[in-house]
RNA sequence: GCUCCCUUCGUCUAUCGGUUAGGACGCCAGGUUUUCAACCUGGAAAGAGGGGUUCGAUUCCCCUAGGGAGUACCA
């Protein structure tokens, strides 16, 4: 059997960072059994999806780089459809319809807690003779069996069991005709040919019912895998305070799409004791028997670990390029032909001491600022009357001699020692100097990267004329 | 209330009846050092509680506690 599973978000805000897993696992499912990966968007709320989030999430997708089959599927451009799986499902007897009121419900329901029954409802239609069907508004529901009990096989919580008596007769068509999310899902997952349904485990409860029109029309249960939620660093749900950003939010922060794929994967899912893998590793490793049971908790400390070492992996080429792509994305000005050539030089420096793409086109600034460079207020203070001085004396034996690592060290170990002191002394004012901060790479590095002349010329700069 | 799920270091997790309970992040100490990192060495740190089953339970079962989800004409 051909593997298809798909990602099926609803439009009503961000693309939140738990849909970007369960996208995450389904894909790396299908992709590593040469199967198919779909996208529907759930937008049968009318009042609540919008344009804009249907957007975020393509977007999202685009980002991590999960690459659907086909075209996305709108839920609501299915409604036909489902309304007429509801007429069947009425004409085959599985369903009925209830002309009782929301009122009606409401006061049924009152009237079970005070009395501390079940508030399931249970409609007076559900056995009423059609002759006696009055000319009003009615919603269709599925006829539920009260006895025995369901039982789901899931791939990653086991067997679960639901009590019959627990479900109610749901609604499959509201009262306007239009169909409801639990009729839609169905449908839509059997249309699409959906095999395996993998969603988070607040749809667990759902499922039995779902189930239950599965078996009416007869249709094939898909596989389920229910996987746990993700849970904010403090343990409780994900608020707006603490993770629960788009994944465009944290994009911005700069972390490349591979890790972004490590770290979730990685959350809530293990392969022995693997930490930082490849997008090819996970497809061949991902499997629901490593899918842990229980919530996990946002880490941003491992988060940022994982990204570091991607980026320090990372080809300097394709390096580059995510870095364009994320100036890009985040509406900062492209680089320019020198700078980009600047980059790929000082790159491997660059690279091993950036946790994020933030961070590393922070320290890539020395690259990135044209002179004069203004230094900030740390820079400005290593660049005292004494250091400026000594960086003029410095200046004349830049001129001669190779433009090597080993002559440069060898050249200020020189300079150092007539004068008494370490380079560390020395290494402070160049530092302000070439870059205009206090925070960079080795200063070898930069001059290297810089060239003999523009380091020079930066040096002068910042040596500036003499205040004895 | 009812139904269902979950519970190993602070965090993510390994273990699929027998281990000195392993790894990673973070943390602490030391080393290296030219800033920030990185890196090296070492360290502290866990089976929620109580019953069973078993020669033997972190592992299987039950109870309790705690956490989570669902219980809509939302998805």
């Amino acid at each position: 059997m051909s593997v298809v599973t798909r990602i099926a978000p609803s439009p009503t805000g961000f693309m939140h960072i738990g849909t970007a897993r369960t996208a995450l696992f389904s894909w790396l499912y299908a992709r590593g059994r040469g199967g198919k990966f779909l996208l529907r968007i759930e937008d049968t709320d009318r009042a609540r999806s919008t344009p804009e989030a249907t957007e975020a999430i393509l977007k999202g997708m685009e980002w991590l780089g999960f690459d659907y089959d086909g075209e996305a599927v709108s839920q609501f451009a299915r409604a036909d459809r489902h309304a007429e799986v509801a007429q069947a499902l009425l004409s085959e007897g599985h369903a009925y319809k209830c002309f009782s009121t929301q009122e009606e419900i409401e006061a049924f329901r009152e009237a079970a807690r005070a009395e501390g029954r079940s508030t399931l409802f249970q409609s007076p239609w559900r056995d009423a003779d059609p002759a006696t069907y009055p000319d009003a508004p009615y919603v269709v529901r599925l006829r539920m069996p009260r006895e025995g009990e369901t039982v789901i096989a899931d791939e990653v919580q086991g067997e679960v069991r639901f009590p019959n008596a627990n479900l109610d007769d749901m609604v499959l068509l509201r009262s306007d005709g239009t169909p409801v999310y639990m009729l839609a899902v169905v449908v839509d997952d059997h249309d699409m040919g959906v095999t395996h349904v993998i969603r988070g485990d607040d749809h667990l409860g759902n499922t039995p019912r779902q189930a239950q029109i599965y078996t009416a029309m007869g249709w094939p249960l898909p596989v389920y895998a229910h996987i746990p939620l993700i849970h904010g660093p403090d343990g409780k749900k994900l608020s707006k305070r603490h993770g629960a950003l788009g994944v465009e939010e944290y994009r911005d922060m700069g972390y490349p799409a591979v890790a972004m794929r490590n770290y979730l994967a990685r959350l809530g899912w293990s392969h022995g004791n693997d930490e930082v893998f490849s997008d090819d590793e996970a497809r061949d490793w991902f499997d629901f028997g490593g899918i842990g049971k229980s919530p996990a908790r946002l880490d941003f400390k491992k988060l940022e670990n994982i990204s570091g070492q991607h980026i320090a992996a990372m080809p300097d080429a394709a390096l580059l390029q995510d870095l364009e792509d994320f100036l890009a994305a985040t509406g900062e000005p492209p680089l320019t032909e020198a700078q980009r050539g600047l980059m790929s030089q000082g790159m491997a420096s660059l690279k091993e001491r950036a946790k994020t793409f933030s961070e590393l086109i922070e320290k890539a600034s020395y690259i990135l600022t044209d002179r004069p460079i203004s230094p900030d207020e740390k820079a400005a203070k290593a660049l005292d009357n004494v250091s400026r001085g000594i960086l003029r004396e410095l200046t004349p034996h830049l001129q001669t001699g190779s433009w090597t690592r080993e002559a440069l060290e060898a050249l200020m170990a020189e300079f150092a020692a007539a004068r008494d002191t370490k380079f560390g002394k020395l290494a402070g004012p160049l530092r302000a100097a070439l870059a205009g901060r206090s925070v960079t790479p080795s200063v070898y590095d930069m001059m290297l990267v810089l060239g003999r002349d523009e380091s020079i010329a930066r040096i002068t700069d910042a040596a500036g004329e003499s205040h004895p």
